[in-house]
DNA sequence: CTGATATTTCAATTAAACTTGAAATATATA
DNA sequence: TATATATTTCAAGTTTAATTGAAATATCAG
């Protein structure tokens, strides 16, 4: 990941709806959710809900795939691994602080 | 961290400027960088480089201090941990692939 | 106190991101 | 083919973020 892609990455993850969209797709696990379930469940209208999913699959975040009528997308998280790979290494230098906020017990609020 | 102060986290991370700033704040290390020091290395005007950096501070990214007619600006890696944690365990659920990303020697590019 | 240096603040402008609603596209079913 | 459903696209308007340059604040040295 080069800077212009954790910009981006940074940028697709600092709105509320595309945050809460994440949220939704990353609990409806391996089978996502179709834009109008998506656009439901953020209270989006279904424009905007398609907005900010073209804004979260340009960046990689978000994977789609047409099934019939409906569009069915799904987190892509290799993309937000690469994220938190970047800011640990690239950004941090791997920083011990960071690093152990990467654990499931730990310190980080 | 909430939602609010994420959002303001990635906000703050997703502007060129402001995250070259990070950078090179992170290899001055602990002794940190008065803010027209910044201001050369970033090439930004006094005035533009003021308004991220009060940007950053705002969101809990940077510290600040004045020592004397400067004013130095260090890195809060607790504030970088706490996105990291946020995102890896309040955004995706601890999800393995994200979390592999934390490692050294990890696959993530 | 005066003048110089370091930085911030502010108002005005410019640029980018977001929202809205209508129209367009794609697919399915009768 | 006609109609309905699911989703996207587009243009217009609105809001928010960023840049600029001048003025203000803070500190220091003479």
């Amino acid at each position: 990941m080069n800077e212009a892609e954790a910009l981006a990455t940074f940028g697709a993850l600092s709105n509320v709806t595309r945050l809460r969209i994440l949220k939704h797709l990353v609990k409806a696990g391996g089978d996502g959710l179709t834009a109008g379930e998506i656009s439901n469940e953020v209270e989006a209208t279904p424009s905007r809900a398609s907005f900010h999913l073209a804004e979260m699959t340009k960046t990689g975040l978000l994977i789609s795939e047409r099934q019939s009528r409906e569009i069915i997308y799904r987190v892509d998280f290799k993309s937000i691994g690469d994220m938190v790979h970047y800011l640990i290494h690239d950004c941090c230098e791997g920083n011990k602080t960071v690093q152990s906020c990467c654990n499931p017990n730990d310190n980080c609020l």
